[in-house]
DNA sequence: TTGACTTATCGCGAAATCTCGATATATAAT
DNA sequence: ATTATATATCGAGATTTCGCGATAAGTCAA
């Protein structure tokens, strides 16, 4: 949650990528939810394995990407049985535009 | 001037640091200008033995940290004999830190 | 020219990051 | 229980970053 943090998460043009892919998730990825319930709703999450696939890197690094992205506070994820999907958090990602815009 | 060098640039304690210090260069430095001439203006711009002292580390690595900083668009440098003197970019600053809020 | 001073560059070992394959864990289906 | 699938974690080699001291390059004063 430091700002370090958020920065070095952002330091890589895979990272970079994948948040970018994440603000139109329908638009980069196939169409999410089939594991889902109808009762829950993670609207624009996207599972591991298809972002895996567009970034095109190994599982295990997606997934540690995915995890550091989460733990700096950009990503939030919702695990719904064997499935992870991961979104933006955009209150978090907004708040931290503003910071860099007043602070930085 | 890509965006992942600011991020990189950004993804330092020190560097960071330096770059906030530069915001209010009289309130966290010696006076400055002593060696530049009247008809010259660089406002705001601090040499880079007070801006080591300040940081702490050793001359090379402020040296390099500075151009590091240069490069990625964040600061300006003017050399005045033997003096060189930093200052933040404030246009580009602002022009980033738009950009993180309309792109990120 | 010589010497003093400021900053930049070079080379290095230590630490961190990148990315992978292998394996572990958790859940679902049979 | 066993098997299959999705994700997380572990261990490792390659690359990058960190920060240093030594040295080079540029400038000024005597």
């Amino acid at each position: 949650m430091k700002t370090i943090d958020i920065f070095k998460a952002l330091s890589n043009e895979t990272r970079l990528s994948m948040l970018h892919w994440l603000k139109e998730p329908e638009k980069h990825f196939p169409a999410q939810g089939a594991h889902i319930p109808k009762g829950i709703h993670f609207v624009g999450g996207v599972c591991v394995g298809d972002i895996q696939e567009k970034a095109g890197l190994s599982q295990s690094t997606v997934s540690s990407y995915l995890n550091m992205m989460q733990k700096a506070g950009l990503l939030e994820s919702f695990r719904y049985g064997q499935w992870t999907y991961y979104r933006r958090n955009e209150p978090f990602i907004r708040e931290f535009a503003e910071q860099i815009r007043t602070e930085l």
